[in-house]
DNA sequence: TACGTAATCTAGCATTGCTAGATTATCAAG
DNA sequence: CTTGATAATCTAGCAATGCTAGATTACGTA
């Protein structure tokens, strides 16, 4: 009698639909046209099947930022291990992350500014935000004694110029100097 | 007849008491408790009358992200003046900065992160948010040819450390630490 | 086949931003 | 002082939102 097991599938599909439809609507139209009846209707079920799948609308919003995290990771792992030099190693991780902020705005959206309760440093942090944490480290200086508080920072950094970015505040043409910029001061151990 | 201005006078009072309610309430119980209907009670005005003053509730925010911006640009000025030797005024600039985005976490949220369609780097740029930046223009390295891509990389950097702290994704046991990484690397010409 | 449970839906509540249209206050002209 | 036009303000309501109680349907089991 598998037929538990097929329901167990078909929930855990349907809950992917609903966060990769939400992840659409967002980077389409904005977070603000995400509302529960328009997730409805695009997964062909009624509003209150939602709530059996999430608490509320930030959940929803959560999960797909985790989503964003995995995917964030994944990405600076990559950029960190294309070149050997470590100068060239930290440059491509910040180009990395600031052209991730930008293809992806509604999910970087999710994943810092709006509400979702996510947080780090924490006994219950999720791995998925361990590792794009990791990835930074990796690069940033490994010899160094003080990784953590470097990490930070330089993180900082990266997240500070893809939200002023982002919002208009700061010249797009100057995007490379900054990077060199930030890439200076983080090289001199 | 006089009756005129008084009437103008009356109406900046009023428009006054709204930014400072929505500010008040916002502070206390964030943005989300600061409705029309909680503006108008008040203010002891029915709710039409708010729209007569501002387009739409983000105007409010607006306006109260504005008079931020005026607020941060006197307090960085005023850090930035407290000591000759550069390190210690970009150390103060910094500390200032972090202290006031902690310290008003409402009013940062309303000048960096809600949508107010404010913008930078452009023609209609508010003399308000220019002077904030040229109060970190003038401690981040006067000297060198770059400032402005200085300035902007210094500023992001702050505005990272701000917001991840108050989402709770750093550490605020290493906040001097990393601001004296910060300094560090904006020393070095 | 009948029953009990789980899955799903219909219908509705309270709250929101915003606005049309009615009502009241203001003030110059007669 | 009265009148009438204009400006200021309010009442009442719309449509959309997140969320939920209670009815209805589907489904596996005895």
């Amino acid at each position: 009698m598998g037929s538990a097991e097929r329901k167990g599938r078909e929930r855990a599909e349907r809950e992917r639909r609903i966060t990769a439809a939400a992840r659409a609507i967002a980077e389409r139209e904005g977070w603000s046209a995400v509302t529960i009846r328009r997730l409805a209707d695009e997964i062909e079920y009624s509003q209150p099947v939602l709530y059996s799948h999430f608490e509320n609308r930030d959940a929803i919003v959560t999960a797909v930022a985790i989503e964003g995290f995995g995917e964030l990771a994944k990405a600076l792992h990559k950029a960190a291990h294309r070149s050997a030099d470590r100068r060239k190693a930290i440059e491509s991780v910040a180009t990395s992350y600031l052209a991730f902020a930008r293809q992806h705005p509604a999910l970087y959206q999710a994943m810092f500014t709006l509400p979702t309760g996510l947080h780090f440093a924490e006994a219950d942090t999720k791995p998925e935000l361990k590792e794009g944490f990791a990835a930074l480290a990796a690069v940033v200086s490994p010899s160094r004694s003080d990784v953590e508080a470097a990490t930070e920072t330089f993180w900082a950094a990266l997240h500070g110029l893809a939200e002023l970015e982002r919002s208009g505040r700061i010249r797009r043409s100057a995007r490379d100097e900054r990077i060199a910029l930030l890439v200076r001061g983080f090289l001199d151990s």
